[in-house]
DNA sequence: ATGTAAGGATCGTTCAACAATCCTTCAAGA
DNA sequence: TCTTGAAGGATTGTTGAACGATCCTTACAT
């Protein structure tokens, strides 16, 4: 019996139930994610928990969660605030994903194993753009540095990749035209991942700084204007 | 008059008061990296919070930052319990640590301007070693490295880095004699920092490796015999 | 050894209350 | 006109109590 019981263990954080305080940061997480509150926006305690009927305990709990992820920033007795990033943010930002995603590919020598991910994320984005979705197409783009990011197989690394791109999505929303942003990376994306599946981790690591330094300067110059903080 | 008021702006982070439950995660923060709580260790909210003097809800906001941090575990409806570090949870953290530690120093190609705090780091674990202070000698070894880690220049990494070598005490308290795990690196501290402050990145990433390569499997094997799991 | 049932202990969540702090408004003074 | 000061209301910070839900332990029966 013990390998059925070692089998089963795989399965345990399926059935991991969780508390409302993380569902109510689960439903808000998604909501700033996706742009319903706007970078900035202050969320009073009475106002969303009366809207998703939990107490006021229960919501700063949740807040606390958020805060923590770097989505809300808690100024004292005045509140929590959706995360206006700087441009100082997004550029430390994008050096740690340098460090990170560069990493992770630099000492390939041949096709690893988490390649079908990073493969089934190019489908998708060029999927989305010949349909004109451009929301998908972003969701595509992180869901490939993401997979890149896993590539170091690590779970820590994971998370904080994880993070890191919630927080850029942050700043995406408050730039306009996104179809501008994501689309001129379809093609350099298909090309680092043509280097990574014939194991080739230099050359997909020299795109790759490439590619996330272009997207860092695009970046920057156009929040520079918008946030001149 | 505008000189003075944007000299002040810097002076804004000292006044910046906490919550109660910001302090109260500080207390618990302390005493479990000083192994006052060892993992495993269940935190009851009605014993904490009465030793405190705190209410419930408010030693809940702080078992949900330190649980945010790792140190603590959530169990639903169990309770918080100091958290008990699996092998694989050490590997990971060395992965990581090994990911961002010689990325800081690879590209160096001159002395850093982190520099003197790599050094005086180096220079506090020699005296403490002189005057056979052990625990002095680990906090030193710490500073140490969160000093390599700072040369990256982003305050990601740097946070990072703190909650990695936070979860690492964990490790350590389950350890007995910390003198025979941290002296033998006084010495490769020091060549580590001399190749550092020549601006000889490659030598010092090399170093680096090595040293955390050393420490890793030290501690796994020492850990597994341990914690069988 | 396994299963069941009762009881107590602890957690999850809500509610109500009050103090502390902040923001707004408005009037007084230079 | 601009600044200062003083209410007043609104929101957050924190506490305490309460009750249902879940877990753990013990005892008992199979």
């Amino acid at each position: 019996m013990t390998a059925e019981v070692s089998g089963l263990a795989a399965d345990r954080a399926l059935l991991g139930r969780s508390s409302t305080a993380e569902r109510v940061a689960d439903v808000l997480r998604t909501r700033i994610s996706e742009g319903y509150f706007p970078p900035g926006t202050r969320l009073a305690e009475d106002a969303i928990g009366g809207a998703l009927a939990v107490s006021r305990n229960t919501l700063r709990e949740a807040f606390r969660l958020l805060t923590h992820e770097r989505l809300l920033t808690h100024e004292l007795n005045r509140g929590v605030f959706v995360r206006v990033l700087s441009v100082e943010d997004v550029t430390d930002i994008y050096r740690v994903r340098r460090l990170i995603e560069c990493a992770a590919v630099r000492d390939l020598t041949a096709p690893p194993s988490g390649l079908d991910r990073v493969m089934s994320a190019v489908k998708a984005g060029e999927e989305a753009a010949s349909s004109s979705d451009w929301l998908a197409l972003g969701t595509a783009n992180i869901r490939f540095h993401q997979a890149i990011a896993a590539l170091a197989g690590s779970p820590r690394v994971d998370e904080l990749m994880r993070g890191l791109l919630a927080e850029l999505r942050l700043v995406f929303h408050v730039m306009s035209d996104p179809r501008r942003f994501h689309e001129p990376y379809l093609l350099r994306n298909g090309e680092i991942a043509a280097a990574i599946s014939v194991g080739d981790g230099p050359r997909a690591e020299g795109m790759l700084a490439a590619y996330l330094k272009d997207a860092e300067d695009q970046l920057v110059g156009a929040y520079g204007e918008l946030n001149p903080a």
